[in-house]
DNA sequence: CGGTATCCTGGGAGATACTG
DNA sequence: CAGTATCTCCCAGGATACCG
C-alpha cells in the first residue's frame, strides 16, 4: 500500500531523512528552526495574523534586520505567508500556513518549557558553579 | 513549596518568566536550548546513557569542541549528568536527568518534524525561488 | 510603516596539536 | 578515550542611515 499508514501515529518510523547525518537536508532544516528568533516568532503568530510592527513590539529586543530576515526565511520555507495591504502607510501581515501551524505548537512547547523550568535550571547552575571540586 | 494548580493543565498561564522580554532569564534559556547541537544531543540520549565516543559517532560532523561544550552546558543547566569510570582508558557516560528527560521529547519532536516535513519545505523553497515576481 | 543597504565587530565554531 | 588549549577565520547580527 503506497498510502502513508504511519502518518497516523505520533511517532513516525525512520523516514528518508536523518538529521544525525551531516549531509542530510534535514540537518540544515534543524539548524534553521532551532533558532532563537524562530522560537519567538512562531508562537507570536499563534493567535492569527500579526502585523510586522506588532511582532517587533512583542518580541522585545529583536532588530529590524533579524525580524525581517527570520520572517523571510520562514516564508521561503513555507511556514508563513506575507500579506501586503497597499494602503498609506503600507500594512503587512504575517500568518502561519498549515505547515507552519503544524510546527508552531512544538516550538511553543520549547518556549513554554523554558519559562516553566527556569527556576530548576537556575538552581542547577548555582549547584554546578558552587561545586569547588569541579 | 506552593501548590501549583496550573501545573495540571497542558497550557500554563503566564508564569513569572516571559521569553518575549529581552531581559528575562527565560529568553537566554530559549537561546541556549534552541540550538542545533542541543537538538541533536538530547534525542541521542533518549535510549539511556551514552558514551562520549558514541555520541560523537552518532552525531555526524560535530567537532570535539562543540560536542564537549554542548555537553558541559547541558550538564551545568541540570539536563544531564556526567559519569566518569576511571578505567584505562577512561570511560565517560552521559545520561539525561529527570529535568532533561522532561525537555527531550519536545526537542525530539522538532528534530522529527524536520525529517518528516523536509519534502514540503523543499517544495516551498522551489516555489518561492521560482517566482520571478518576487 | 515596513522595510533595504551598508558598515562593522564580537564571538561562534572549525582545525590542529597536545595530555591525563 | 575523552578531553583541554590555542589559533584563526568567518559571518551572525547589531547600529545606523536611507527609501517606497
Amino acid at each position: 500500500m503506497p498510502t502513508r499508514d504511519a502518518a497516523q501515529l505520533g511517532q513516525n518510523p525512520a523516514p528518508t531523512y536523518d538529521a544525525y547525518l551531516s549531509t542530510c537536508p534535514a540537518r540544515q532544516l534543524v539548524d534553521r528552526i532551532s533558532d532563537k528568533w524562530v522560537t519567538l516568532v512562531l508562537p507570536a503568530l499563534a493567535d492569527g495574523p500579526q502585523r510586522y510592527s506588532d511582532l517587533a513590539r512583542r518580541i522585545d529586543g529583536v532588530s529590524q534586520k533579524m525580524l525581517t530576515q527570520t520572517l523571510r526565511t520562514l516564508e521561503r520555507d513555507g511556514l508563513l505567508t506575507r500579506h501586503v495591504t497597499p494602503s498609506v502607510p503600507v500594512r503587512v501581515d504575517y500568518e502561519l500556513t498549515p505547515l507552519g501551524l503544524s510546527l508552531m505548537p512544538l516550538i511553543a512547547s520549547i518556549k513554554s518549557w523554558a519559562e516553566t523550568h527556569m527556576d530548576e535550571v537556575s538552581a542547577a547552575r548555582d549547584d554546578y558553579d558552587s561545586d569547588s571540586s569541579r
